[in-house]
DNA sequence: TAGAATGTACGTGGATAGTCGTACAGTTCA
DNA sequence: TGAACTGTACGACTATCCACGTACATTCTA
């Protein structure tokens, strides 16, 4: 199992019932966290690298962390990389229609 | 026509084409906002000072102006209130399901 | 017309977000 | 085993958020 360090052995995932509605629209408020829903929304898995361009690393930690905190997405460990997911199971059941209506709302203005 | 300062005669209110997406979660991301919403949900008109408790007047003005500028609600002068309504058209219209979805989802925790 | 009522403007201070560079831990593979 | 690779940890910096007190503009009413 891969650890981050020592002391955080663990990356910390809410359950379902702890996931917050306030928390996951605060992290959707922001447009690279917005299209980082967009493009898991399609299905599979992706590593924490292969989402965003133009972000230095630890800029993408810091949004990933918001991500799985709120319970957006799940990180989970497969050799060198992290496989970033999206939790719609959890997320559906919690909040149902929630992600399918922010999926549907096209904004082109916030696609950058 | 009510007046706020010499210099800014008219509160900015989006209009239904310019509302983001974006913005509405980041308003909606807050307690007190969402709780707002949950209020003016119900419909009618309601002064700016009677609808959340143990706040400052100044605080509530910035919460007003964080959802008015997000297009969540309307500021519409009265005498010497302000009355508050939710822009349920304009955000059915521009996010359809997203209010419906938001109100559906009970999330007694976040109720303070 | 003077005082009360309503709500904004402005300035301030502390907390949180967002970004980056650097260092480092774990994994893979030549 | 050692170097390359992936991603986090940490510290620093800037910007924004959030809450407040005070001052003020507007409106209503006695």
């Amino acid at each position: 199992m891969y650890a981050y360090t020592r002391d955080v052995p663990d990356p910390h995932h809410p359950t379902r019932d702890q996931i917050q509605l306030e928390a996951v629209l605060t992290a959707l408020g922001h447009p690279l966290r917005m299209n980082v829903l967009r493009v898991l929304a399609e299905g599979g898995e992706y590593p924490c690298g292969a989402i965003v361009d133009g972000v230095s690393k630890s800029t993408l930690t810091h949004h990933w962390r918001v991500l799985r905190e709120s319970g957006v997405i799940n990180q989970r460990a497969s050799g060198r990389t992290l496989l970033l997911s999206l939790r719609r199971d959890d997320l559906d059941a919690r909040f149902p229609g929630l992600i399918d209506v922010l999926l549907s709302s096209h904004t082109p203005a916030e696609a950058r």
